[in-house]
RNA sequence: CGGGGUGUAGCGCAGUUGGUAGCGCACCUGGUUUGGGACCAGGUGGUCGCCCGUUCGAGUCGGGUCACCCCGACCA
């Protein structure tokens, strides 16, 4: 197993004990020898399958469509747009040739120089150019628009550094795709689907985020505008967990998407995307876990209930099992996904402390003294609070205190948050307090120097300029130069 | 690509002045157990990252090489 998963456990001064157990025993991943590619194990994957349905139900409400895309695009297709192919050309992975060959000694293969591709191919780092080169013959009247398209898939980035969850080399992501008529309508796009982004991680992931536009420096390759949400995790550091891009007509002109308005003038597309990745398995770990494992938000638990029953013997086991069985139809019956452990090849103390680790949200424990007294032992995930309630009508009760819970780690997060983010207008005091974490809300004179200044004496950057908070008038922390805008400033992963 | 570190059983590690490989967990068998990661007994599993050298003898010493990890640069 890989040690990479360090940064997830850096609150903890415990950490090697902590990743060892969350990442073997609760299957999240392990690294492959692939260099920073990763296996998502399946307890992980449902989480991540979880995630996806729920974002994937909400693009539709939006009126977008799945679609699929090559893997494999023509490397001139990506210098199309200079902007672009300055941004991602030093993390392509290139396919040169389209064949092997056994080599001399006949114990191995080599690359077959005679199969060598006339135009080299790129792994999509991205989708955008290979898209709109189609959307060409996808668009020729403004009746044609709004062209609304999501595709589900792996990207590859050679990043010299990876860190799994957040930054592997291979990936998987949603890029939404979108052409419109107008300036206006593909930035209310661009905006609208932030906004979604910023509802799925609140309401479901139970992570509070930012929301806020990037600096000029900061912005999406090819972007006019790119708008984020920022999560802030247990360490303090900021986390870019999803991003949305006004692109303009950038890609609209690089590959000749033109349509011929009401007035029977021809127009550039106008452009968004946006996109989501596996990186949010990282922002739900790393917002919510504690030193006995994951802490899953119930609207994202594969398993959203365990019932685990305490027997000696086959006979006590019986009744254990004919109690539940009602439990565990009505929870179904509720939506609530239950898995009855009656298996018994582990004791029900190794129970306990592997779904703890995997997050399950609420536990049930149920023996011969309950079936007596007739209650049933209910633990809660978040708090680790136990109690004994009646047995009787127990699954609506359950029903409760998953909504609860729900709440509960969001407010629990956002409290931390909101208790890390300082309002700062002086730089020396930024440079010592950065160190330790938090979100600094500072005047910024809007410079690129001043930006990459405090980046250069700090590590921190500009992570966007925030929609939610005032912008009151001020003074650049830096320079002391009349401020443009008031921004938020982190640490970041 | 710079700075640091690590390679010994599936995982985590120990291995003394060079003498033919060990511990914990896991796994298998049997028994006793079962309300917070059980216990006892027995057992399976390793060309010590790779190459070359020194030596009667190398996990250990020397040289080389490869891989991985951490901190940077880069980036979602």
């Amino acid at each position: 197993m890989a040690k990479e998963l360090d940064f997830l456990t850096k609150r903890s001064e415990d950490y090697s004990r902590w990743y060892n157990e969350l990442v073997v025993k609760a299957d999240l991943a392990e690294q492959a020898d692939v260099r920073g590619c990763m296996v998502i194990k399946p307890y992980g994957y449902a989480i991540w399958e979880k995630m996806q349905r729920i974002l994937d139900d909400k693009f539709k409400e939006t009126g977008v469509q799945n679609a699929y895309f090559p893997l494999l695009i023509p490397k001139s297709f990506l210098s199309r747009e200079a902007e672009h192919v300055e941004g991602f050309a030093k993390e392509c992975a290139v396919v040169t040739h389209y064949r092997l060959k056994t080599n001399e000694t006949h114990d191995g293969v080599v690359v077959d120089p005679a199969a060598r591709l006339e135009e080299e191919l790129i792994i999509r780092p991205t989708s955008e150019t290979i898209i709109w080169n189609t959307f060409k013959n996808w668009i020729h009247s403004y009746r044609d628009l709004p062209l609304l398209v999501n595709q589900w898939c792996n990207v590859m980035r050679w990043e010299m550094r990876t860190r799994l969850f957040l930054r592997t080399s291979e990936f998987l992501w949603q890029e939404g795709h979108t052409a419109h008529a107008t300036r206006e309508e593909a930035e209310e796009r661009a905006k609208m689907m932030l906004r979604v982004y910023a509802d799925f991680a609140e309401n479901y992931m139970a992570v509070p985020v930012v929301q806020g536009v990037k600096s000029e420096t900061e912005r999406f390759a090819g972007a006019l505008d790119t708008y984020t949400i920022e999560a802030m995790m247990q360490d303090g550091k900021a986390l870019q967990s999803g991003t949305s891009h006004f692109l303009g007509q950038n890609f609209g002109k690089a590959f000749e998407v033109q349509f011929l308005n009401k007035e029977n003038q021809p127009e550039y597309a106008w452009a968004t995307s946006w996109g989501v990745s596996t990186r949010l398995m990282g922002a739900l770990i790393m917002t919510h876990s504690d030193d006995n494992g994951l802490v899953l938000p119930p609207a994202l638990a594969p398993t959203q209930v365990v019932i685990i029953p305490i027997y000696k013997n086959d006979e006590q086991l019986q009744k254990v099992n004919d109690a539940v069985a009602p439990v565990v139809a009505r929870l179904k019956e509720l939506g609530i996904s239950v898995k009855y452990d009656n298996a018994d090849n582990k004791r029900p103390g190794f129970k306990f402390a592997d779904y703890e680790l995997k997050g399950v949200p609420v536990r049930l424990v149920l023996g011969a003294r309950d079936l007596e007294n007739g209650t049933v032992e209910v633990m809660r995930r978040d708090t680790l609070e136990k109690e004994t309630l009646p047995f009787e009508g127990i699954a609506d009760r359950v029903k409760d205190l998953l909504a609860d819970i729900q709440q509960n780690i969001f407010q629990k997060a956002k409290t931390f948050r909101d208790a890390h983010i300082y309002e700062c207008e002086d730089y020396e005091e930024f440079k010592c307090r950065v160190k330790d974490g938090g979100f600094f809300l500072c005047h910024w004179d809007g410079t690129p120097e001043t930006e990459a200044r405090i980046k250069e004496e700090t590590q921190a950057t500009i992570r966007c300029v925030p929609f939610a908070f005032e912008q009151t008038p001020g003074t650049d922390m830096v320079t002391g130069k009349p401020a443009v805008a008031r921004v938020l400033i982190a640490r970041s992963y």
